[in-house]
DNA sequence: CGTGTTGTTCGAAGATGGTCGAACTATTTG
DNA sequence: CAAATAGTTCGACCATCTTCGAACAACACG
């Protein structure tokens, strides 16, 4: 079974941190988990209109930038937000994004 | 004398904004700015570690990102930053790099 | 008018990043 | 065990980005 690196959030950049989260894709995989509302989700939950190659790319660039932890569950990788740390460590920009999504 | 333009902030998107803050170089001019507290700062008076073609080519991404205001004076170029108008766009988001400065 | 200052623009080189298909691993299910 | 499911890893391709030097433009100052 898999496991995933997690950094802690001190050693996460805020460039880090804004370059995972300015594609378009990674903010549509963010945007779903936040309306998911804490719950984990598989990575075929999400609609993502890439292949699985590329989608398993995002979400470990999102894992790298502190902002998914993820865990393997029989075949399944279930990611959810690292909300609170994430939010501890740079105040307010998720809430950028839950704005732009209404918009 | 050139003039240049400045897009409106309800057309700079969450990604232009982030990408363009996720560059060191160009973290590094607005950070200047931010203490330069509202003052207009010609090109050369930011302490860049790039050449003058490439600092040029930052300060157009970032009057792009809505982030720069520009005017020529005599043979300089002064800019300084939309700070109430991109505040008012993306709250908090200036607030960042202010805190990752002191870091 | 010539010289120096300040940036911009152009073209090219090199690095980085997003994308995919194919092959692979691990797990579940029949 | 065989087949289906869910992701990961690899290698390659292509687009974009960063960077620079060289050439250029506009202005200030003798």
């Amino acid at each position: 079974m898999k496991r995933f690196a997690h950094p802690d959030l001190a050693e996460v950049s805020l460039s880090g941190a804004m370059q995972a989260l300015a594609d378009p894709c990674r903010q549509q995989i963010v945007r779903t988990l936040l309306e998911a509302d804490g719950r984990a989700m598989a990575c075929n939950e999400f609609e993502l209109s890439v292949s699985k190659a590329t989608a398993s790319h995002h979400f470990e660039t999102l894992r790298q930038a502190g902002l998914l932890r993820s865990s393997t569950q029989g075949t399944k990788c279930l990611s959810s937000l690292r909300l609170d740390e994430f939010e501890a460590r740079f105040p307010g920009l998720l809430q950028l994004l839950r704005d732009e999504a209404r918009a």
